[in-house]
DNA sequence: CTCGCATATGACAACGTTGTCCAGGCTCTA
DNA sequence: TAGAGCCTGGACAACGTTGTCATATGCGAG
């Protein structure tokens, strides 16, 4: 009885009603199945007159050509996956953008999700974005493991890590000078007089932490500085105990004249614990914000590029996919140093 | 010669390298190709001895299965469409994840595209996301007119229209209370005593800034104050053209007391003039902004929750997808007035 | 007038998966 | 021990599209 295998199936699979196929349209223009695809995707050898025809006939039906059946026939996607940590964090709303941007150049949609900094979740999406074979991935490693990914950039996935290094596997990176960019900034809190220096960040598994914290300790061996424990806060992000461990670092017999802070919430937090501080104490954050210009005093800042970090690893990915590239290769963007003024502010005891 | 076939057209879909199909899979683990698929899907039916086979063969051919054939085949596709203004613009971070964290409960993923603000590119946009055969769509509507989505929603694409309303079709919208808002904000000015408010917006034609502006005009009429031209600067929002248009209102025979801003960018610009401005003014601006509490003084805000609109209208596409909902809805999220203290100065001439 | 050629069109298979249906082997019971 | 019933596994078609190839049509040249 297959009029009842038809209809069951159609019915398991009817989330869309019935749309109609390039069939309808063909059977409704009185043309062939091929002649529609032809039409749809302007290629040559059709008269104007049939092409007409077939046109209202696509008009009339609201034909829309189902891309799944595509892909699954061409086996190219044009599409790309980006995983990243948090779209809600305004430092990925401008990378997420760029990547789209270039995507976008190269007629590419883009499929994103959000690891929240969970290496399980991380995992589990790029495998889905895969699974939709996705042609490319953008990925913003939560994780330091990323073997699991070795399938699929054999099976041709292209893939560029951003922001932080794969894990474990041999793969395009684009990275910020996280390094330099903290020493130079830690070097000019020296430079403006200050020898005790508060250093407050993430864990150090974090790749871009550890580099930060590094870039701190070099800054001051390069000064001469021997650094007390009690000026360094790792593993601390969430306001509350970044407000106690800035108050820890000011009170003391030793307090520290200057904090250099390892990211834009924890810098954040740390002016607002240091506005409500009798001695003005000055600040050096990695990662720019929003009217840090705006505040009393305007917050110094070493800037890295968000915009350019996407922009370079989508187009790197895009080489991958044209074929122009082999080895993968770790590009590392400059930093900027934005004075504003809290950088800038002489020690006082 | 249908080996020659096969090649060429192996060549022509092969960005992925070959994947190893399910036949591959059953061929390797000396198994039927449905029982792969059952494996795989975790269906009854497979003793543990076969699906430890199955399994093995899975791991050593790094096999994934293949869900543009998936989608074709069960007609669902499990993922959604975002379409928003801009991702860049940190109102957007929120509510985009926000519908992500929903998709993701619901075990879709999430596409998503930035219309730039430009209404062609809107729909160019929705519509390759219904190529893919999004199973819904979420849209931030750049243009107003929407009917190009009417042969999709009838098809059974559920949509639903965030911050803006649809246009020229009948679909569910999710809206902040932007009239009662900007009217909550303006009657908190005149609360405190100001009778000349400024009003600087958008164009009145985006539906969020003629509400806005509605509502400055309800609160001054209800107050009996007759607004003068002057005081109000529509379509400007690039910051060198609210930069003039604040500091005429400031200037001139009968200058403003205070300022009600429509939006976030154009807040964060007139807080600037305002910081260079001999005479305090008042200012309360629509959106809620990060450090706005950390300004001197902290600046007063009409807040919406970016992070709400996106959930509410994320579930009430999914319940679109259940079936639940027959009549489109149009709701609105209400604000939150914040003093900060720009909002309370008292008026000086 | 006919042959050859170019051009327009359609038939058909294949992409990789899942739903349906059937076959074979097993257990259990009468 | 035979038959009923269950469980496992596989053959096959179908999803909607595109690439290949074959055919039909019309036209100009010989």
């Amino acid at each position: 009885m297959p009029e009842t295998a038809r209809r069951t199936d159609r019915l398991a699979g009817s989330r869309y009603g019935n749309r109609p196929t390039m069939k309808d349209v063909a059977a409704r223009a009185g043309v062939g199945l091929k002649t529609v695809s032809r039409v749809v995707n302007g290629e040559p050898g059709v008269t104007p007159e049939t092409e007409r025809r077939v046109q209202e006939a696509i008009d009339a039906l609201g034909f829309r050509r189902n891309d799944s059946a595509r892909v699954l026939r061409k086996g190219r996607t044009a599409s790309i996956g980006l995983v990243l940590e948090d779209l809600a964090d305004p430092f990925y709303g401008p990378l997420s953008r760029a990547v789209e941007e270039v995507a976008r150049a190269h007629g590419a949609l883009l499929i994103n999700g959000s690891s929240a900094e969970d290496p399980d979740r991380e995992q589990e999406l790029a495998l889905a974005l895969c699974a939709r074979r996705v042609d490319g991935l953008v990925v913003i490693p939560a994780g330091d493991d990323h073997r699991y990914l070795e399938p699929e950039i054999k099976a041709g996935v292209a893939t560029v890590f951003v922001d932080r290094p794969a894990g474990k596997i041999d793969a395009d990176v684009v990275l910020s000078d996280n390094y330099g960019g903290a020493r130079d900034g830690v070097a000019h809190l020296i430079a403006h007089g200050h020898r005790r220096i508060g250093f407050v960040g993430d864990m150090p598994r974090i790749h871009t932490a550890a580099e930060r914290l590094r870039g701190y300790r070099a800054a001051m061996e390069d000064a001469g500085i021997e650094v007390a424990d009690a000026w360094m806060s790792l593993g601390v992000t969430d306001p509350q105990r970044v407000r106690r461990a800035a108050e820890e670092m000011l009170s003391g017999p030793d307090p520290v004249t200057a904090i250099f802070t390892g990211n834009n919430r924890v810098t954040v937090t740390a002016v607002r614990v240091l506005a409500e501080h009798k001695r003005p104490v000055a600040v050096v954050g990695f990662d720019d914000f929003e009217l840090a210009d705006l505040l009393q005093p305007g917050v110094t800042v070493v800037a890295q590029d968000a915009a350019a970090l996407g922009r370079t690893a989508a187009e790197r990915l895009f080489r991958q996919l044209d074929g122009d590239l082999i080895t993968p290769e770790r590009i590392e963007l400059p930093t900027r140093l934005i004075t504003r003024g809290s950088g800038e502010l002489p020690p006082r005891d």
